[in-house]
DNA sequence: AAATCGGGGAT
DNA sequence: ATCCCAGATTT
């Protein structure tokens, strides 16, 4: 299917186009699956400054081994996707304990966190394992190069492209194969409006010629979004605001947080701090943030989830991003609580 | 197969 | 306002 001549022509392409990213000047397996789990998802330019910080602070796998699951999340607040954060320990302690890192794509696949994407590129970047790594990018550069209006949801669909795509990949150089094909969607074959007129491929592309490309790839509708609404309440003694901390388990686990009003009965507002919106998923959430004080201790305040934390320290912690962003409304010394600790 | 898990940039 | 991003895991 003239596979070869379309791989040449992708591979002169990149050679030349490429962008100049941290994770594409090193082969240490460490740093590429690092990056691998922190682009799950995630766009290039969200995840530079993270891996470049994350690097810094965990350098090795006996590094990321012996660090606590606390100072991990707090390195990855902000990125998202948190069970990234959890399983990319669990990995390094697994790694640690067997004494080096798995070096075949199976080995590789059996870490927590890693599937079958994940576990194929960092076979074939680290270790020249021919596995293609088939993403986003890739359904839709294959979907339009076979003019394919599978849905790409469907599992019988992606073992297809799986398969085409281990077909095309070019044994010599799998690495630069793989990435190649993922730069080609994420900068030539975009989603909206392909530049077609750019591609490397697209003498060799079926939705091209019939002009369908922008149709593809197809993909399935999600559900509707809900609405959800809030008001978080900021309650400040000098210098610290009062945090509760999520349960062990489920979403954003362990993670802090500012109360919402529901929580604190004796609450007397001082002022309205702003009003902004979150999206997570599927949910819609518009946030009234105000500052106040309360009047008596309200019952469970003496729990240990919640916490009379400094500003200083909620750069070491978990802390959500819905709370970043209200604590942005309200600048320190905007309220300040009369009740003492303990009391 | 469908739901869930974050957050943000582009359109 | 919607889409979707170098996806994985659970239900």
């Amino acid at each position: 299917m003239g596979g070869s001549r379309l791989v040449g022509a992708l591979k002169l392409w990149y050679i030349h186009h490429r962008r100049d990213l941290p994770w594409r000047r090193t082969r240490d397996p460490y740093a590429i699956w690092v990056s691998e789990i922190m682009l799950q998802q995630t766009r290039v330019e969200a995840v530079i400054p993270y891996y470049e910080r994350f690097l810094a602070r965990f350098p090795d796998v006996p590094a990321l081994a012996r660090a606590s699951e606390v100072d991990v999340l707090s390195a990855w607040s902000g990125l998202g996707y948190y069970s990234r954060a959890r399983n990319l320990r669990r990995a390094a302690r697994k790694i640690a304990e067997a004494g080096s890192f798995p070096r075949d794509f199976e080995s590789i696949l059996a870490l927590p966190g890693v599937g079958a994407y994940t576990a194929a590129a960092v076979a074939s970047i680290a270790f020249d394992e021919p596995r293609a790594a088939v993403d986003g990018n890739v359904l839709r550069v294959l979907s339009r190069i076979g003019n394919d209006p599978s849905d790409i949801g469907s599992q019988a669909a992606r073992a297809r492209f799986q398969t085409q795509a281990d077909a095309l990949i070019d044994r010599n150089d799998p690495a630069t194969f793989n990435q190649a094909m993922m730069e080609l969607g994420a900068t030539v074959c975009l989603p909206r409006a392909p530049r077609c007129l750019l591609c490397p491929v697209s003498a060799f592309c079926e939705a091209r010629k019939q002009g369908t490309a922008n149709e593809l790839p197809v993909k399935r509708r999600k559900t509707a979004t809900t609405e959800v609404e809030m008001t978080l309440v900021i309650v400040e003694r000098p210098g610290r605001i009062l945090l509760w901390k999520r349960e062990a388990a489920g979403m954003m686990a362990g993670f802090w947080e500012l109360p919402d009003a529901s929580l604190l009965p004796s609450l007397k507002v001082r002022r309205p701090a702003g009003v902004f919106t979150h999206t997570i998923m599927n949910r819609r959430y518009r946030i009234q943030v105000v500052a106040g004080r309360l009047t008596k201790v309200p019952a469970g305040l003496d729990s240990p989830k919640f916490q009379w934390i400094a500003r200083k320290e909620m750069s070491e912690m978990p802390v959500s991003t819905i709370a970043r962003k209200a604590l942005a409304l309200a600048p320190p010394g905007t309220s300040t609580s009369r009740v003492r600790p303990g009391t």
